[in-house]
DNA sequence: ATTGAAATTCAACATGTGTTGAAATGTCAA
DNA sequence: TTGACATTTCAACACATGTTGAATTTCAAT
């Protein structure tokens, strides 16, 4: 079940090498793929409020205002679907990320970075103002939290996306700590990770506890908070007793 | 809507006052209530694995081992169902957490106790040994880690059956911490609700990532992880900058 | 213009959904 | 035993679900 991109999966019976087309725009229409990516950006937004099984692809095609057979059409399936949304966005917030931890491991050369600054790299890329102010990350960023504390969907999805960039992270806080057990080195990523995971699920639950005098959905002021928040837990738990 | 216990709904028109009859077991056939707690023990188990969309009132049944009717004879509707098994320990667990709470307190009266051992009184009674070695209470855990981090849910659910309790820990970290703004309290406060949330989200994530290194499922471990972890996050957070 | 493949629409399928009457069964007080 | 009520079963409802085959349209290359 490779993942075909740029034609249907329902007709594509031989996938034929395609006979020297030009790549750029090979059977390109008027809106050729603007009711695919279009259907992506609905999914997107109904999977992140209302997880796999609270999402319709009837709602989606509504939302998307494209037929309803489109979507197993272009994606096979609804766990196609899934996949799919997932997989649009993972290699740019791979790349991104990927990209802030280099920046910062040079500034620190020959030395390892500062626990401080790793955790910056790892966070700050997810509250980027160019990606924090559009709706499609923020949705996609939604979803992302709600994978990672799916209990049937937390190993398998997290660890295909995600995996070789967070070993990578990892790797580097090893590096910073080497006195460190990497036993604890893994518990506070995973700590951190459930700040990030429960800040994006967007509740308004702290509004409403704290009486509005904090909102959690406000991005700017939650990566504020938890990069010395999760700093200091790195910090503690990693000293070696 | 208010919650009809010991008695069915859908018979339940008159809702009479019962005319002086024994209240403590009043209509009890030979397992009067087992079927009911039969189904929402299966109902706990579905709704923590799969989330509220994800569980139809057949799987429960058939887990349950009764008629698919009698979990809509008994609380009305799915969602009825869903809210009975929160409600259900729910003032267990709040009466626990304020115990340790009040102890912690009285501990070091008249001073404010300090912040790891509120820190304590809040996360400990979720991995005391008697509860976390209760598989009905395994499940309601993840179940409350799913709510938690459910978009749609967070807020109300949350709310609704653990609020009174929260804003009673709440003033115990102010008072513990009177120069602290508010604001840096509730949001260290949300990131432990965060650790807590994946924590029983019970993915096996970590496990893969860290090549069977740690294992967040291991509840004696995560807690002693944990509590430092988050200590140590409120201190820095809570400084007066 | 013709062709051929991809994209789109339409209608339907088989199955699954929560919920509900009506009948049957159980339970205990009078 | 009888009567009254709670509980349980059975069958069905009205509707929603993901998916698919066939027909139609779109559109670039011939």
């Amino acid at each position: 079940m490779s993942v075909e991109i740029g034609c249907g999966i329902r007709h594509a019976v031989a996938a034929k090498p395609q006979m020297g087309v030009p790549m750029a725009l090979k059977p390109a229409g008027k809106d050729q793929q603007r009711r695919k990516d279009r259907i992506l950006d609905a999914a997107e937004i109904l999977f992140a409020k209302h997880g796999f099984d609270g999402v319709t692809l009837r709602k989606v095609a509504a939302l998307a205002e494209v037929d309803l057979a489109l979507a197993s059409y272009h994606f096979g399936s609804k766990q196609g679907l899934f996949d799919a949304v997932l997989l649009r966005r993972a290699e740019v917030l791979n790349e991104r990320r990927l990209a802030a931890l280099e920046a910062c491991e040079r500034a620190a050369a020959p030395k390892a970075p500062p626990v401080e600054e790793i955790v910056r790299a790892f966070l700050a890329p997810m509250f980027a103002a160019d990606l924090a102010r559009d709706p499609g990350w923020q949705h996609y960023f939604e979803l992302i939290a709600y994978v990672n504390n799916a209990h049937d969907m937390g190993g398998r999805v997290m660890t295909q996306f995600f995996n070789p960039l967070v070993v990578r992270f990892m790797d580097v806080f090893k590096r910073a700590m080497p006195d460190t057990p990497p036993e604890q080195i893994y518990w506070s990523y995973h700590f951190m990770s459930a700040a990030l995971s429960l800040t994006f699920a967007q509740t308004e639950r702290m509004k409403i506890l704290s009486g509005g005098a904090i909102d959690t959905r406000d991005l700017e002021a939650a990566v504020e908070q938890m990069i010395p928040f999760v700093t200091a837990g790195f910090e503690r738990l990693c000293k070696t007793a």
